[in-house]
RNA sequence: GGGGCCGUAGGGUAGCCUGGUUAUCCUCCCGGCUUGGGGUGCCGGAGACCCGAGUUCAAAUCUCGGCGGCCCCA
């Protein structure tokens, strides 16, 4: 379970720079900090685990490395296939003329400061600016207007997956804060009537926490406050998950837009009776700190730990070599590997090296179950199993072996389920007074209740953020008490520290 | 929004204060032998002073600016 004592120990004490003890220095120098140190640990192992490359000249830009990519195309095929069985894929363009973005005064507010804006084409200059989309609200609602015209073209719900822009001035970091966010998620939907599309937010709400079950990544779920509201929405619903630092991370947003933007682009539509009347839209999103999620929540002082579903290592097969005895060894272990690759993502590693430094390798880069084959298995038909989130190995039989993976599988994702989401219950702490609430957001989110004036709520969030109302918490908690700040009448909210 | 620290091989570092020899060590990478059930060992090889300007006989080292990174506070 724990690395060995001394390595430990040296680590800790940061002795390793000045050991005379060559070998167990070079064995030090490639671990990664521990996860207590989350900001160091997150850093080394995004780079470590080949998820990206933060080299890039580019201050908030970063490159996808093809490990990365492999996870990202895991996790948002999950993705597309729930969003697939209601909306339509559509591909809208990332420039956005400056006459469109700036129709919508709330929402251009929103976002004026952090437009990146293409003012040249070659050497000339552009009569009408181009903004790079900082989310597409702008650039599909003209559209929109065009393709409604009557009750029956309703509801309309599409999504995309692009690239989108911000001009972030404070710490960007691979995965949670980006110039550009490479992987959004983004789906609109236009409805008849506002009832229609609360009842799509509703739904949305519904499709992410189907999404997150499957990551096995725990949630809260919060109306967030009015000021904190997507610009130009009627209300936003809000997804939050608890890093291993304390902070909060927003992991997903679905936005009711009411008939604002119907009424700022001159969305209408014919109802039966031949009137006329503006829609009701909504849109919401994710981005790719689903996968920052996803890292942290479940990655231990090894490296990654990804359900069986999006890791791309599915299985790793370790043959263990001994002189004399490759031959047996590496026919057993391909053939193992050749009938798994039926069904599964699978390596067997072959290469020259010493068992224990495989393991260290698939082990950082998160592979869920491990088959090791040496000259015991071969000689009597077996393999010895290991999953990534248990440090435990058994024997099995080498023909149970393919039949079994699906139960092992589903087994593991509830185990790291249970495992993140009492992590994340003990980071969830109500408290009843306003000093409790400063201390405990140091360590995690603080519930409350508030009364829904703006006064107290600009109060609490000098203390933290808020959050906002709580909708969806793994917990019981009263819904409703005295408000924290003033005494009267409140709700439940939460509180914390963000990323 | 405010304050602080730092840029030396692919990664991590010593040297910088007090300018001057062939820029230190570990790791990674390449070749060879050895080894093989939790990071084998040995031999050999390749690889670096962020960019620009200034001071100086001489700059990794001092000064200024740019770019990039990290930390703390709001």
């Amino acid at each position: 379970m724990s690395p060995t004592t001394s390595r430990l120990f040296l680590y800790d004490n940061g002795v390793m720079s000045v050991s005379k003890n060559v070998s167990s220095v070079s064995k030090l120098k490639d671990r990664l900090p521990p996860k207590e140190k989350f900001s160091e640990w997150y850093h080394e192992l995004i780079q470590r685990a080949e998820i990206m490359d933060v080299r890039y000249p580019v201050k908030g830009l970063y490159v996808w490395f093809p490990f990365g990519c492999r996870i990202r195309r895991e996790v948002y095929k999950i993705l597309r296939e729930i969003m697939d069985r209601e909306h339509e894929e559509v591909y809208f363009p990332a420039l956005i003329p400056e006459t469109e973005l700036g129709k919508e005064s709330k929402h251009i507010k929103g976002f004026e400061n952090e437009v990146y804006w293409v003012t040249h084409g070659g050497r000339a200059e552009l009569d009408i600016r181009l903004a790079l989309r900082p989310t597409s609200e702008t650039a599909m609602y003209p559209m929109f207007k065009l393709w409604i015209r009557s009750h029956a073209d309703l509801p309309l719900r599409v999504y995309q997956i692009v690239n989108t822009f911000r001009y972030e001035t404070k710490h960007t970091r691979p995965l949670i804060r980006l110039r550009e966010i490479t992987s959004f998620k983004e789906a609109h939907t236009v409805h008849a009537t506002f009832e229609e599309a609360e009842e799509q937010v509703r739904k949305a709400v519904n499709y992410y926490k189907e999404f997150y079950r499957r990551l096995a990544i725990p949630y809260i779920i919060c109306k967030r406050p009015e000021w904190d509201k997507f610009p130009g929405a009627k209300y936003t619903i809000a997804f939050d998950t608890i890093m291993p630092d304390g902070k909060t991370l927003q992991i997903g947003t679905a936005h009711n837009l009411g008939d604002s933007f119907a009424k700022t682009f001159d969305i209408t539509y014919e109802m039966p009776n031949g009137d006329h009347s503006f829609v009701y839209q909504t849109c919401y999103g994710i981005s790719e700190r689903c996968i920052a999620a996803l890292i942290s929540v479940h990655g231990d002082d090894f490296g990654l730990v990804l359900p069986f579903e999006v890791s791309p290592v599915q299985i790793a097969v370790i043959p263990v070599l001994y002189k004399g005895k490759e031959r047996e060894v590496l026919d057993a272990a391909r053939e193992l590997g050749e009938l798994l690759k039926t069904r599964y993502r699978v390596v067997v590693d072959e290469s020259d090296e010493r068992p224990g430094a495989k393991y260290y390798r698939w082990e950082l880069k998160g592979a869920a179950i491990r088959v090791e084959i040496g000259p015991k298995e071969v000689e009597d038909g077996s393999a010895v199993v290991s999953f990534r989130d248990e440090k435990k190995k058994f024997t099995v039989s080498r023909d149970e072996v393919l039949n079994k993976i699906e139960c092992w599988a589903n087994e593991m994702r509830r185990r790291l389920y249970e495992k993140a989401l009492n992590e994340m219950k003990n980071r969830i702490k109500f408290c009843k007074k306003l000093e409790d609430v400063k201390h405990w957001i140091n360590q995690g989110v603080a519930l409350v209740h508030l009364c829904n004036s703006e006064k107290c709520g600009m109060l609490i969030d000098e203390v933290g953020s808020l959050l906002g109302e709580v909708v969806d918490i793994p917990l019981d908690i009263e819904s409703s008490g005295k408000c924290i700040i003033c005494g009267k009448e409140g709700k439940l909210n939460a509180v914390a520290r963000t990323y």
